[in-house]
DNA sequence: AAAGAATAGTTACGTCTGCAACATTATGCC
DNA sequence: GGCATAATGTTGCAGACGTAACTATTCTTT
């Protein structure tokens, strides 16, 4: 009697979508532990947000950049940029100078004080990197490395 | 004449920090990217925010749970998980049944409508993922997930 | 059985976010 | 040169977020 009652729930179990199996959510997931251990850090320490450690860390590294390139680099949204070097900017950790060239842009830097408090971020951030890579074994971190490379560089798919 | 005046800037180039290759920043970049490409999806078919998309997967998956069972299976918080009930409550569905053992507890499950459009929009995220595999290619999709799913359960590092 | 601790889920609050609109300046076209 | 178009960066707004506080209920301890 009844019998099948239990086979209605899903007609081919292949085709079902197992969540801890589904790739975008693997990618956020792993991506939202990780860098939630490294944000709560500066965070914690200095009350950075994660588009200011960002526009930081693009300076650090540029040297000298308007709010476009910073975002081009950080993969920030403009408003983002916007706020975050605003609040920078009140800390004094970065100056601004306006362009003569083109007075729509200014170019940005880090302050002595700005460089000495990301120096001391950059040391942690690099520590927890290698922290991490040594959990996952060398091999294995490279791997993932490279195919994070690929999905930034990749077209992604459309038209569903 | 003032030699040296461009060593300043980093006094030792390998400890400096590229953001474009440090695994936190790339694991956000790559994660945001292939999951927005398919939230997108969902938000604009059916007006569905991220949880609402997690709890409705969970749900489809584990047939009946309550809020605590859908935040540990999906990787979200309490609040969220809240919200995004009471949401796809309202579009009906999801619907709730208290439970008799624990008053404090509703039991959840999707309604035929919520079963019939999460079909819908599985079928898409499994298309997403197909396409997103084949481009990475198959033998890298695999080391890729590998990864995940180790850092899924790894313990991050604490102290620095 | 009563008091205290713990758990499930909701809500209030301040913060962060993305979108769209905006002011300002630069560029292209005629 | 002058007008349309584009680009830079900022801001108003509404929505989503996390933290902490809260209500209601259950478990634990004595």
């Amino acid at each position: 009697m009844r019998e099948g009652a239990e086979i209605e729930r899903e007609a081919d179990d292949s085709e079902a979508l197992h969540l801890e199996a589904f790739l975008p959510y693997q990618l956020v997931r792993a991506a939202e532990k990780v860098s939630l251990g490294f944000s709560s850090i500066y965070k914690q320490r200095d009350g950075l947000t994660r588009p200011e450690w960002r526009v930081l860390a693009s300076l650090a590294q540029m040297g000298t950049a308007n709010a476009t390139e910073i975002g081009a680099h950080a993969s920030l949204h403009k408003t983002k940029v916007s706020r975050a070097v605003f609040a920078l900017e009140q800390r004094k950790w970065i100056k601004r100078r306006e362009d003569a060239q083109d007075r729509r842009v200014a170019q940005l830097e880090l302050t002595r004080t700005g460089k000495a408090r990301f120096a001391g971020l950059a040391r942690i951030g690099r520590q927890y990197e290698a922290a991490l890579i040594e959990r996952l074994g060398p091999r294995e971190a490279e791997a993932l490395k490279s195919a994070l490379e690929q999905i930034a560089k990749m077209p992604l798919p459309e038209r569903f």
